[in-house]
DNA sequence: CCTTTATTTCGTTGTTTGGCGAAATGAGAA
DNA sequence: TTCTCATTTCGCCAAACAACGAAATAAAGG
């Protein structure tokens, strides 16, 4: 299937969006993540992979933690449009504010914990 | 559902993005669009609601026909910066310019002759 | 009125997708 | 090495969706 239909597919789901959103800041690990989401690992990880394979973000492995971000200026224009649309729609939305207040404390928290618990839900 | 979820997931189907494009030159009538796209009449009479119902697209009836165009101007925001998107990346693609052949032949058919030969398919 | 016909609505079918939990993976830590 | 644990892969289920054909709708023509 073509690159623009992967991104459209990617941006009709409110949890993808969710997710490109929080990434705005910057950088988060796979559990930070799926803290904000609150859906399962293996869901949020699937979101993730088809957000990748959309071309919207990146990964970085450090330790046992899978960094992920939104990717950058080399990226192609049409994903880069893609997100300068996402953004400028539901950026200051209240889920997006919502999402943004959540994941302050979220940062403000130990990540270590933070995964400990999530193998135990 | 919101707004903008019904855009990104009307832009998640290849036979809506092209009839979508298909109406960059101007309104075409239901029978023309569906003979364009080569689905069943009632495919793609919902597809084109779907297109409405997202803002994308407007109607007007004339007589037996009903004809579709993109919105104008007035649309909202995120609507026409879709769009924009949409043009910019796929407007000049292999599949797009084929269509716009064979609209061009559609074209010169007497639409009447047209929809005949739909309802018998 | 009745017929024709362009379009929509409805019900069904097969496919895709989102969600989960369990098992696999793979990279530190012990 | 073995253990731990963050993440992914797999298999499953339920909901959503694209497609169709048949029936309903609505407007024009006879």
């Amino acid at each position: 299937m073509n690159e623009f239909f992967q991104l459209t597919k990617a941006l009709a789901d409110e949890s993808r969006v969710r997710l490109l959103l929080a990434l705005r800041g910057g950088e988060l690990c796979a559990c930070q993540l799926t803290e904000l989401i609150q859906l399962a690992p293996s869901t949020v990880s699937k979101h993730l992979f088809l957000l990748k394979h959309a071309g919207l973000l990146e990964s970085r492995k450090e330790g046992r933690w899978i960094y992920f971000k939104l990717v950058g200026k080399d990226a192609p224009g049409v994903v880069r449009e893609a997100m300068a649309w996402v953004k400028k729609s539901l950026g200051r939305s209240p889920s997006a504010q919502a999402d943004a207040k959540r994941l302050k404390e979220i940062l403000q928290k130990d990540p270590a914990e933070l995964c400990k618990r999530q193998c135990c839900r």
